[in-house]
DNA sequence: TAGATTGTTAATCGATTAACAATC
DNA sequence: TAGATTGTTAATCGATTAACAATC
């Protein structure tokens, strides 16, 4: 964070972090969480470089990015480190997040508890067929899809995750787009068109799997 | 692909191509095969570009890295570009992969019919739990998992899915190595240890989906 | 004090973009 | 021929790594 003066005025520049840097934050903090309760209570980025497999100046600088609590000779408080990554990666307040498309990875991802510690809970799940709708297996509810829109503009939820047929994906995005949903995740193989102040992330899993298998065939 | 002459030999450069063009080319191809059939024969990679809201000189390198078919006024022929892209990436000939964990997740990719398209088959899943051993609802079997030493062996299946709770991860990945594993996906948020010679791909779908969350909060 | 560790500044590396000659 | 499009070479941009001064 770097604080600047303009005509008398205290700008706090936006803490700009780049997506790389993002995506490894959550990898320092899984580890981090990881530690025996009665591991030391500080630790160095060389220790956490060391077991990550990362290069020990990434470590300090993508944190450095981060927070500001690292002493020489010291290291990091881990209880603060914990704390300072999980604030700033909006883990400590809840998201809630709807599925449309229960079938077996909406299912799974409904019933799945892990998101919680990411600070995501997952609300409902959304289907056309009436057969899923109810959902004796779960604690959470599957309603039809017609009930998105009152649900979602009701409790403001903003975020949804795609896990219908590739066929029906751009048709359902547009839709929950409709019933004011900002920022989505894709689990289709198909490509989603979506208007620029939407963010859309597409996850395609086989395809993950296939450049594995290459990256396999190729290490001769 | 360039030709060097040593010593009047003829070397092939290893076709040598960076993970960032490998992640695109499935994009490119998604796009190409999802064109109608009275599309015109030929695209140009402007075209691609402008749909997939992408550079277009970029589109023309990673494509010329992959083939060599495009020609100045007409483009790539789209047949020729889909078998190139198809044949480059593998997807041609299949690939085994067993998954190690028949709960929720691990069900849902036993029976995604996705993975085919993309030169891989899903043999069969593994779990220690015997009620959920033999699957009604699938054409894939589910096995005890002391049977996958024994399939992986004879089938020389080198490719596992590890779906178990976090806390079996590590010893998940250790045995089926042992058995032959050689590439893993894990869609555990446990970050595996693994030996230089295995090559290990982390997929936490929570982490993903609260750095979407994250990056909502912050376009204001 | 000396050693370990931090954060920063400079150098390197790789990827993207821009400019352009080649060509059907 | 002129325009569209390719692939390549050069320039820019961003990320990683190396070097080093600051410090508990």
């Amino acid at each position: 964070m770097y604080y600047f003066f303009a005509e008398g005025v205290i700008i706090i520049e936006p803490k700009c972090i780049s997506r790389v840097i993002l995506k490894r934050l959550p990898i320092y903090l899984g580890y981090l969480k990881s530690l025996p309760n009665d591991a030391p209570p500080h630790i160095s980025a060389t220790t956490i470089a060391n077991v990550l497999q990362m290069g020990e100046v990434q470590v300090r600088k993508d944190l450095a990015a981060v927070c500001d609590i690292g002493k020489p000779k010291i290291g990091y408080k881990v209880r603060d480190l914990i704390d300072e990554l999980e604030t700033f990666l909006g883990f400590k307040d809840m998201n809630d997040v709807i599925i449309v498309g229960a079938g077996k990875l909406g299912k799974a991802l409904l019933s799945y508890e892990g998101f919680r510690e990411y600070g995501l809970s997952i609300v409902a799940a959304f289907d056309v067929d009436d057969t899923v709708i109810g959902n004796m297996n779960s604690t959470k509810p599957i309603y039809h899809i017609s009930k998105l829109s009152d649900l979602c503009q009701r409790m403001n939820i903003q975020i949804g995750i795609i896990a219908v047929p590739a066929e029906s994906a751009q048709a359902i995005c547009d839709y929950i787009i409709k019933c004011g949903i900002k920022a989505i995740m894709n689990f289709t193989p198909y490509l989603l068109k979506v208007p620029s102040d939407i963010i859309a992330h597409h996850v395609n899993i086989a395809a993950s799997l296939a450049l594995l298998s290459k990256q396999l065939s190729e290490q001769t």
